[in-house]
DNA sequence: ATGGCAGTCGCTGACTGA
């Protein structure tokens, strides 16, 4: 089973490379984020023609979030509960038995700004939200964009701003991690500088001089059944790409 | 020291992203 994430910033700009991405990786569930659409605009009948159905969560210009997968999905769930939110960062849903979580994490911005308050807010909800669901979940995989590069080899040696590495954000993932969920790309062995992000300026994707800030969380159930995780370079190399590379977890399951 | 690129909204550049 395949379970791979994706921030494609914009999918109405990017819909054919994640078509194309589809044919060609056939994923069990692949998890968007930066739709940037509301719900009415969603492709549904585009993804049906490809074979995969769709579960999402929009909004106008900014966020949105989805699941795609050839398999029907089961029990989808949107936001986090109790968290109150205007901004469409979560859906849920259950896919050939796995719990599949995708996310998009706030920005933050700066740190110390009210963008930085919100994402830790938002980062507190969620491990509390999740320390529900992974009693009711064995199998739980949360995948997305969480803009923290977990430790400094998830950075190039250059980042020079504090945003996406400072401590409260790294103590933030540390919290989902001492949960029980597990970064699937750290169980492996991987070369040197991968990112999974690169800024479209200054030449940054040529030069790799990017972060690893999308991630694959797998619960304590999965963690055997992990056998492999990558980051699969080849659409940022495309026209017009996302910013982001997808990041695939492959599962004995 | 700043902006550099890209997408959205919508018509003038502002805002956001990372």
């Amino acid at each position: 089973m395949k379970i791979a994430t994706w921030n494609v910033n914009s999918l109405k700009v990017r819909l054919p490379h994640v078509l194309d991405w589809l044919a060609a990786n056939r994923p069990d569930a692949l998890c968007l984020q930066e739709l940037k659409m509301e719900d009415k605009a969603f492709p549904a009948a585009e993804l049906e023609a490809a074979g995969y159905h769709a579960v999402f969560n929009g909004q106008k210009t900014y966020n949105g979030v989805a699941i795609l997968s050839p398999h029907v999905p089961d029990e989808t769930a949107r936001d986090i509960p109790g968290f109150a939110d205007e901004q469409k960062r979560i859906i849920a849903a259950t896919i050939g038995g796995v719990r599949v979580i995708s996310a998009y994490f706030p920005n933050g911005q700066a740190v110390g700004s009210d963008k930085f308050e919100y994402k830790l807010r938002w980062l507190a909800a969620l491990t509390d939200w999740l320390r529900e669901e992974l009693k009711t979940h064995e199998r739980v995989v949360l995948a997305g964009d969480f803009n923290i590069a977990p430790e400094d080899r998830d950075a190039h040696p250059d980042w020079k701003d504090e945003i996406h590495v400072s401590p409260p954000e790294r103590a933030a993932f540390a919290a989902l991690t001492e949960l029980g969920l597990a970064d699937a790309f750290r169980l492996f062995e991987q070369p040197e500088k991968s990112f999974s992000w690169w800024d479209y300026r200054m030449g940054a994707f040529r030069r790799n001089f990017g972060l690893r800030i999308d991630h694959i969380l797998v619960s304590q159930a999965l963690r055997t059944n992990c056998r492999g995780c990558t980051i699969d370079k080849t659409p940022r190399k495309l026209e017009r790409p996302s910013d982001h590379a997808p990041v695939i977890v492959d599962l004995d399951l």
